[in-house]
DNA sequence: CCACTTAAGCAACGGTGTTGCCAAAGCGCA
DNA sequence: TGCGCTTTGGCAACACCGTTGCTTAAGTGG
């Protein structure tokens, strides 16, 4: 790492404490503490961040014998970006500030029958329509500064190289480069990721806990890991499938070949109206995780869960905290429904653009450019 | 970050290429390619750890047409470290030079039995007989440099404050401070943890991977996890609990007082002499990882392994194989043993105290002091 | 009104990696 | 054998990072 890197390294600190705080601002000295950093370097920092209209002055807090703490905050308009959630028959596209705040939503029926190279042209309608603001006057304005475009979607693909890897039900999809498509049309920089993963960032930088599982009871069965702050992508970023865990040895047959899945135990159970079986099931495949990778936090959300949420959180909570229980001592860990219902994916799917500026990207160190600003 | 904790991470980034280069050594030039820092930042980095005794010349390579580069190495007895590893019946003590090789060990019987303090009367007593080298005369001249003591033992604990949680069956350790009680007769830094979680560091470090698990059957079923390079050790420093994870609804009843734990399948289709059962069993856990977490490489470890090993990598193998066809287009996960067999923790063990040096502590920045060079 | 406390900026500084340049060390052709 | 060419690697000057020492700003409390 070299001194331009540094710079961009500690003005994603910087920024990542501001975004935090929120609208109630947090002074220099807290930045200093919280960094590490001493407050004179904080201070040419947030000078510089000032000078870019990415951080302002937001009052003063009480006075504790002298001078009264400066209170800096993050300038939302300063740049947003564009999150699209592409499912099989609807488009949820959302136009979201630096703080993640959504100021803009449309949404549009959708065919993936209809093969990709269509998709992506109603896709990028939208994304055109959202980015002028037609029927907002304010957004318009306020959009100054686009950033890039997050993409999330169903099933496997490679995150490094936005290609496809296939698309459950949809073989025309195999092997398309959804990102290239979509950068080559927009000119913006475009981030692909699956749904779950998008959400599960989307949820890590509300600030619900540092170490989490997102499970997504949907059409499948899927999950997205944030561990230590991170969102974890596994090594060909494949990570987070979580549907065709086996849980019943010589159980009844999945549609994926094999025998006693999660999801296909789980998705009969829903089907036949026992939502009850279903949320032990699904406690099962919570708790084997909540003990493999000892996390804080578990939420789940999806259609399925949406449905009669109440009813979910208590069957795999209660699977949970049995186990945790009789894990001894270990503190337990609370289930409970992701924020954002059906919006989460495409809030998540713009923090996938946002989150590199406050250095909560996956990768720790990209050998690249460094992600400061600019 | 500030610019001493840059130089300490720089410095670690060339040591720990230095490290994986080994006995081959590798260029200034090639250094500055892998860091991507100039390669007049790394002769200037170099030659402050060639001044340090920690990187020496070693050769030149042919040159292609002009000046040859230089070759460097790591001087591997510019510091020592030492490994621990407490079982249940007997404690192995192993001092390994700064590339992890051991260059001297020693074994003793142990009862876990006997109580804490007494375990650590006798493991002092062996760590320093090992230290001081009797009984092995050129092992007291490179013992120069003792930079701190690994302690890996089985059973849930705290990694961060070194305190013990609860070693089953034997109630009277717990809430025992190992690290201080080590740190307080040796004099020495003392990191504790979970044999598995240092069985797996000691791997990574070994370059096995970028990702992987390694799973231990032996009194018990445990893993280690490598996720990107880094040892995972969960929010609480709990990770890895495999061994119950219910791999059958409703099955058998486990010691823990769940039902279906693969722990208790597996060990019971042991003891009944059923490896390729035990196999099965085990494969069916190692798929539910794989598909998880998206790793490279599964590999296996612990006494019933080692009993057989061809039939349990064939047999896990087998099942592991099978789901990656039935997955798709991705690549095969091989399954093999891990190598080190019953050293294999305590050279782990060693590592605890090593990994620092080279950047390959599992946690990215640490807030505290610089681990780079003094 | 003044002493005191706390916050934050200015100026000088040490030390990082970088750039420009040159010496060192080999190859290959005349 | 000699000379030009290529490549490596160190020296010196430099730009820029966070740090230190000090000063100014802006409050509280007696």
């Amino acid at each position: 790492m070299n001194l331009p890197a540094l710079r961009g390294h500690n003005a994603a600190l910087v920024l990542d404490l501001l975004r935090t705080a929120g609208e109630a601002g947090i002074s220099r000295l807290e930045l200093a503490e919280r960094t590490g950093l001493t407050p004179q370097a904080v201070s040419k920092i947030t000078a510089r961040l000032r000078a870019e209209g990415l951080a302002a002055e937001a009052g003063r807090r009480a006075s504790t014998g002298g001078k009264p703490r400066t209170l800096l905050r993050l300038v939302p308009d300063a740049g947003h970006a564009v999150g699209l959630h592409l499912d099989r028959d609807e488009l949820t596209a959302v136009l979201a500030d630096l703080t993640g705040h959504v100021v803009a939503e449309r949404r549009a029926p959708l065919e993936f029958a209809a093969g990709a190279e269509a998709v992506v042209d109603v896709a990028v309608g939208v994304v055109r329509a959202l980015v002028s603001g037609a029927g907002g006057g304010e957004v318009s304005s306020a959009a100054a500064g686009l950033l890039g475009v997050g993409v999330a979607l169903p099933g496997p693909l490679d995150h490094s190289d936005g290609v496809l890897h296939r698309v459950t039900g949809f073989p025309a999809w195999d092997g398309f480069p959804l990102r290239d498509a979509f950068a080559g049309r927009l000119g913006l920089p475009v981030v692909v990721d699956k749904d779950t993963n998008a959400a599960a960032l989307g949820l890590a930088l509300g600030g619900v806990a540092e170490s989490f599982a997102y499970l997504h009871l949907g059409t499948g069965l899927g999950a997205g890991l944030v561990l230590d702050g991170g969102l974890y992508r596994g090594a060909r970023t494949g990570a987070g499938e979580f549907g065709h865990q086996v849980i019943q040895l010589d159980g009844p047959e999945c549609g994926c070949g094999d025998r006693g899945c999660i999801e296909a135990l789980c998705l009969a159970a829903v089907a036949r109206g026992d939502l009850d079986e279903a949320a032990r099931v699904l406690g099962a495949g919570a708790g084997n995780l909540v003990s493999l990778l000892d996390i804080d936090l578990v939420l789940l959300g999806g259609r399925a869960v949406l449905a009669d949420e109440e009813r979910f959180v208590r069957g795999v909570g209660a699977v949970v905290a049995a186990r945790a229980r009789r894990g001894g001592g270990g503190t337990e860990v609370p289930v409970a429904v992701a924020s954002g219902g059906d919006r989460g994916v495409a809030e998540g799917a713009a923090q996938l653009v946002l989150a590199p500026l406050f250095g909560r990207a996956s990768v720790a160190f990209p050998a690249s450019a460094p992600l400061g600003v600019r």
